[in-house]
DNA sequence: CTAAAGCCCGGACTAGACTCCAAGGTCAAG
DNA sequence: CTTGACCTTGGAGTCTAGTCCGGGCTTTAG
């Protein structure tokens, strides 16, 4: 399979595909003669994992150390049970936080359907004033 | 209210006040004899304002957007709701491949238990093969 | 009066994840 | 043999949401 046939079949670009390559997603692929890259339904396999990863919330780089789990059918069982919990615990921390960020949305959502017609008291809507004399660090990032 | 007074009210810096005045989110303020910045109060709600928005996962184009249902005084109820419940949406579509990837994770690691040596599956995994026709767009961009 | 703190501006820089480009090699069809 | 699709490479550009910097004013404290 050429480049451009993944990338139909996975939905993705050739550059993305050379840019995971280069990014340790993708092994290096064999070349025929002529130099072109050859796929196997593994990288296949391999760009769907990618993908369905990413779109869960994982960096690329959070991917990359999934994948050694993922590949080696020969690591030794209790660093991958190890692994893997790692995983499910990461998992279920970013769950707390979307359940988190559904509670604010639906407070938010619910103040609006009480007061029909109120101008909506704009501003911290659900900025919680927690602890006021908190002037810590200031680059306070979004939730991501 | 000068800006640092503002930056420190609003637990931001002071260049990320003056970024969010050049993308449209805080309105140009008047200035003092001195040149310097004057912010009032509704600054300060707004800057906060926008601050709960992003952290509820909304980007700074999407509360661009939401700003003039905001401050035409009496912000569209329908609109709002709509902008949240499809926020809602997205979540619980998020949260529920979440759930799925665990559930696979969670097969992995029983297999594991299971079959000790067995050279763990690869690949595929979590990728669901859906309706295998749909060669669409390329660029999908993942989910954010 | 001077030093420090605060403010001004334009512009450069960051990370992450691509995306595009130029210049060239390869391959199948007509 | 030429055309067009497909492949190669390295490198540059894009976008988001800031962050940092340098040079130069103003204001305040001592």
């Amino acid at each position: 399979m050429n480049i451009g046939k993944l990338a139909e079949q996975a939905e993705v670009s050739t550059d993305t595909l050379r840019f995971y390559e280069r990014q340790g997603l993708l092994d290096v692929p064999l070349r025929h003669a002529n130099g072109y890259r050859s796929y196997t339904d593994a990288d296949l396999a391999r760009v769907r994992f990618v993908r369905s990863a990413q779109s869960l919330g994982f960096s690329l780089t959070e991917i990359r150390q999934l994948l050694p789990e993922l590949t080696s059918g020969q690591l030794s069982r209790g660093l991958i049970e190890q692994h893997l919990t790692a995983k499910m615990a990461e998992i279920d921390a970013h769950m707390a936080r979307l359940r988190a960020l559904k509670r604010e949305l639906r407070a938010t959502f619910d103040s609006l359907r009480c007061a029909p017609d109120t101008p909506v008291s704009v501003a911290g809507a659900t900025a919680k004033q927690g602890e006021p004399k908190a002037k810590a660090k200031l680059p306070t990032r979004a939730v991501r």
